[in-house]
RNA sequence: GUGGCUGUAGCUCACCAGGUAGAGCACCGGAUUGUGGCUCCGGAGGUAGCGGGUUCGAGACCCGUCAGCCACCCCA
């Protein structure tokens, strides 16, 4: 006999757990409503030419991290390792951005990585995408709304915002220019890593760990001093909002990212609680990606959100929530549940805000109250002999220190119109 | 993909020059027969990740493999 795993990387969420992530979900759809973004609902599949095209064929992402298969008719798949390239694609398919827009989505996606904490080969990203804003205001609003989002979470103290500028593609050619040929003048004091980059995507370099190679890059040239004036004013003006808005900011002018779509600003969510994982949320500008599919030329701006680092984060803050029962109903015998069955039913109807659990099984009382108390509820309903002959319910408070008490079966919608007051301010 | 650490009950972990497994929590039952939470008593639950080797004998030693963790790398 065999036993089965979930295979490498991917992470079975259970009971226990999803209570948080529904808090957090919840949080979240209810701020991007808020802010006006509108969900969109993407396929997790799509062709491998796709994400090649958009997040850049030499990038690391694209390189070896991909799930790309051959379908039967033998074209080249790839599960979404991230939700703009799919995104960007349904706007142009469906001509959606012909005014601005605001999109965000929520799902799976997919990298063939090797494990670690905060990293799964499938994780779960929340993106937000906004399409025909070429303004700074954009950023600053996209930025404000993870603000929020962190507030509500209660993990807006743990997380740093670091940003930075990388100009337009133009700009970034020259530089890349400059750069490479600083760093091929000292290219034996670079890490492998860097010296194959210097080839194929010489700008990480600049985020690299490696000590010796920060020193190098220390007498580099500086991407800042390649910027054209328009996305420095933008870029000033964009601060200007942040602390307009009270956002503490880290420029980091090291910070590039690994999709090559990027340009102007660009900025990450961090935290020190998670360790080598650390970034929460990344997102920036990109102009160009809705041209380069063929649509429209359209400027954009989204972010996306590792919602296992959100959770884990929430855990390391020791976050909790929970949604225990309001009811748990408890029987005597089989004539006392069939007695208590329609009348059960009876109160999903009238009162389906309430949580109602109806004990299984059978099982003496003792076990019944036990159970009742396991599921937090916070009455029990005990239907015995007597309250079945006289058409009664005894009412047994489990959290509260009060007696119990019994009253007939019209009493009780007037009971629970007042307990859902008292308990939920309804 | 590279390097290091780890892998014993549902969970957190112990034991032992290598002689065929234990605790706490959780779970189930009981402590005058219609009542939980505390306490006490009892019970169930493990082919010691998997496969191979060394040995009279291995969970303990060796090799492989799978998985997790940490760092690199990468990004969310």
């Amino acid at each position: 006999m065999t036993t089965f795993r979930a295979i490498r990387g991917m992470v079975d969420i259970l009971p226990e757990q999803t209570p948080l992530w529904q808090s957090m979900e919840s949080a979240a759809t209810e701020i991007l409503s808020g802010y006006g973004y509108e969900e969109i609902r993407l396929p997790i599949i799509e062709t491998t030419h796709l994400f090649a095209r958009s997040i850049g064929e030499v990038t690391d992402i694209v390189e070896k991290e991909m799930y790309s298969f051959a379908d039967r008719n033998d074209e080249s798949m790839t599960l979404r390792p991230e939700g703009t390239a799919g995104c960007v694609r349904a706007v142009v398919q469906h001509n959606l951005a012909q005014t601005p827009q605001r999109f965000w989505y929520a799902g799976p996606m997919f990298r063939y990585e090797r494990p670690q904490k905060g990293r799964q080969r499938q994780f779960h990203q929340l993106g937000v995408e906004s399409f025909g804003v070429a303004t700074p205001d954009q950023d600053a609003e996209l930025i404000a709304l993870s603000r929020q989002l962190w507030r509500r979470l209660g993990i807006d103290d743990a997380l740093t915002l670091e940003i930075n500028n990388i100009g337009s593609a133009p700009d970034r050619a020259r530089y890349r220019e400059a750069l490479v040929s600083y760093l091929s003048t000292c290219r034996e004091q670079l890490d492998p890593d860097s010296q194959r980059r210097l080839d194929t995507n010489p700008l990480r370099i600049l985020d690299s760990k490696n000590a010796e190679t920060q020193k190098v890059l220390d007498a580099a040239p500086v991407l800042k001093d390649y910027l054209d004036a328009e996305s420095r004013s933008e870029f000033d003006r964009l601060l200007t909002y942040l602390e307009e808005l009270r956002i503490p900011y880290r420029v980091n002018p090291r910070l590039v990212r690994g999709l090559d779509y990027y340009n102007k600003c660009v900025f990450e969510w961090t935290t020190e609680h998670l360790g080598a994982q650390g970034t929460v949320c990344g997102g920036g500008r990109y102009d160009g990606l809705v041209a380069t599919f063929g649509g429209r030329d359209t400027p954009a701006a989204g972010f996306a959100i590792g919602l296992e680092r959100l959770i884990l984060l929430m855990q390391a803050l020791d976050i909790k929530v929970s949604s225990p029962a309001d009811l748990y109903v408890v029987t005597a015998d089989e004539a006392a549940f069939r007695h208590a069955l329609s009348r059960v039913d009876w109160l999903r109807d009238q009162f389906p805000e309430l949580d109602v659990v109806q004990h299984l099984g059978g099982g003496s009382f003792k076990s019944q109250f036990k159970r009742a108390d396991k599921s937090g509820a916070a009455w029990a309903l005990v239907y015995g002999e007597a309250e079945v002959a006289a058409n009664k319910v005894t009412l047994k408070p489990l959290r509260a220190d009060a007696e119990q008490r019994t009253i007939d079966d019209s009493d009780l919608p007037a009971f629970l119109t007042d307990y859902l007051v008292e308990a939920y301010g309804a």
